[in-house]
DNA sequence: TACAAGTAAGTATTCATTTACTTATCAGAA
DNA sequence: TTCTGATAAGTAAATGAATACTTACTTGTA
């Protein structure tokens, strides 16, 4: 086995993101983490500095990534929603790590959110007047994580996995309904 | 200390709910139940089976008192969307469980929110065209649990707890956007 | 007095964290 | 080029604190 301090963190790291995801921070296990990523449980806290500092370091990636991989779209908030429904659709952690965050963790959640914050805030400002910016931020990513956040129970009794076609006319009705919250002539 | 099985039961139940909702089922502990309903792990066993038991009954009333609480507005979308904000907001702990329901035990989720689904679902039948029915339903919940949902980090570095005129401004901006994702004329 | 309701004290396991140890890598002296 | 030893990288096993669940028992009530 090759020595390679920074490959073995990056195992370490998604390791952490699938097993995290799964079960949350009380829930994961150190053990199950390290044998997965062929690695040993002391590098954990050799490189982490422990389970806490490893659930931190993979919520805080798992958003830098999103923030990288799904800029805003000033002229096209809408489109930009079905962006996030797709990120999100590709990449199902980040959205389970984030609730798993802020029900476990909500001071950890605060600081790497704020940075997309202040991404995106600004480009909200022009947008549908009677709400203000932090409304129509807040209330778009509500309906781009929609489908992602509803127990099945409410989208109704289906089969697992969704089929394309259903989660393509999933994509379409998040854009549609963004367009109409911030373009609606009443 | 007078036996009653009934009171007993109830008395769990509500330990639970508070329990359940903070820590979630893999951080809930039975003893901290146990003592706070002024009563034995025991009875936990007795009553509902054990730990799994327990909280399935527990996220089944809270939706229960929520279907009972929050019925559907036919008439007014916009309006019962505001009420479930309110719901949200006076027992925060619905939501909670919720999550951690949809995140720890996805079956135990599926069924109870049937119940409240079949009852919604009819209601929201003649809303916003392009949308369909279970489109419109999935959007209400997202928008009405969108302020309480968000990381802090988005909704803004802000004081805790949130001030009453704030919470006013938030339901106000939640039934705006219901109108208008409902009766747009585009 | 019979049974439901309640209690207290285990038991066996699981899990995060630490300790004490082994091995590969590589800079620089021979 | 070849040794060598200092240090970074990695390992295995122990520790000790929790924790869900059970057993064996006591007490109130109808």
């Amino acid at each position: 086995m090759a020595r390679d301090a920074e490959a073995t963190r990056e195992r370490i790291l998604t390791a952490a993101t699938v097993e995290f995801a799964a079960h949350g921070f009380a829930g994961g296990r150190v053990d199950r983490i390290a044998s997965e990523a062929q690695s040993n449980v002391r590098m954990i806290y050799a490189y982490y500095g422990g389970k806490s500092g490893l659930f931190d370091a993979t919520l805080a990636e798992a958003l830098r990534r999103m923030a990288e991989n799904v800029p805003p779209r000033p002229d096209n908030l809408a489109g930009w929603a079905g962006d996030v429904f797709d990120h999100h659709q590709r990449f199902p952690e980040v959205l389970r790590l984030s609730m798993w965050a802020q029900l476990e963790r909500p001071t950890a959640t605060a600081e790497p959110h704020d940075i997309y914050r202040s991404k995106t805030l600004a480009v909200a400002t022009a947008a549908a007047q009677p709400l203000s910016a932090v409304d129509v931020l807040v209330f778009i990513y509500a309906i781009a994580q929609a489908w992602q956040l509803s127990p099945e129970g409410l989208t109704g009794l289906e089969q697992n996995p969704v089929r394309a076609e259903e989660v393509a006319a999933r994509r379409h009705s998040v854009v549609t309904a963004v367009e109409r919250m911030l373009h609606a002539r009443t």
